[in-house]
DNA sequence: CAATAGATCATCT
DNA sequence: GATGATCTATTGC
């Protein structure tokens, strides 16, 4: 399922589908999570299929960076929704949010796996860490508009049905047990337990 | 196989 | 000065 050369192989991102626009952010922080699933996320030439997410809410939320208020970091999260979030954890990873709600409304969406789709061979982008390094993701696109610019999620028109596994987030401390984790059932690609 | 330690730094108290 | 939405390597059973 590899080799058959794919119209996105030359170049044709079209053949993703169409970017998601504001008004798909523009929404409840766990139906943009869940709707994610089976998206991709484009970079330049290299592309993945969403498979595996996480809902970050606001103030009630004490594992969101939001629920401490609005600082310096988390302006962005409090901002209009569509564009990315991205801040270092432990002194080395980059992780990817998507800021959903209103603006003015905090709340995102945590990209945590991807399924290579293009200009990713070798690489097995499971885990926000690991995700981010593979497709060059960076503290420069904190802020980004990820509904037009170099980093953008795109919708295909007749998305593929799939079952949609929920489970607790992974990682946190605070209201761990929060069913807010959303993954495609049965794929390989999303990241395990621990 | 499960548990733990270590790397490393922006942000917040 | 402490903390953390991670990941890998290593130790121990």
């Amino acid at each position: 399922m590899k080799s058959s050369p794919a119209s996105w192989d030359k170049g044709d991102d079209a053949a993703f589908g169409r970017i998601l626009p504001r008004s798909f952010y523009e929404r409840p922080t766990v139906e943009v999570a869940r709707d994610l699933l089976g998206c991709y996320l484009v970079h330049g030439r290299r592309a993945g299929k969403i498979v595996e997410t996480e809902a970050y809410l606001g103030l009630e939320d004490r594992a969101a960076h939001a629920s401490r208020g609005l600082t310096e970091r988390t302006r962005v999260l409090f901002g209009p929704p569509g564009h990315a979030y991205v801040y270092l954890i432990y002194g080395m990873y980059w992780c990817l949010n998507l800021v959903a709600e209103p603006d003015g409304t905090p709340g995102c969406v945590l990209i945590r796996a991807l399924e290579p789709v293009r200009g990713l061979d070798g690489e097995r982008p499971s885990g926000p860490g690991r995700l981010t390094l593979a497709m060059g993701i960076t503290r420069r696109h904190n802020g980004a508009d990820v509904t037009g610019g170099s980093l953008v999620v795109r919708r295909p028109a007749a998305p593929e049905s799939v079952r949609i596994g929920v489970s607790p987030r992974i990682g946190i401390t605070h209201c761990a047990d929060w069913p807010l984790r959303f993954f495609i059932e049965g794929n390989p690609f999303v990241s395990r337990r621990r």
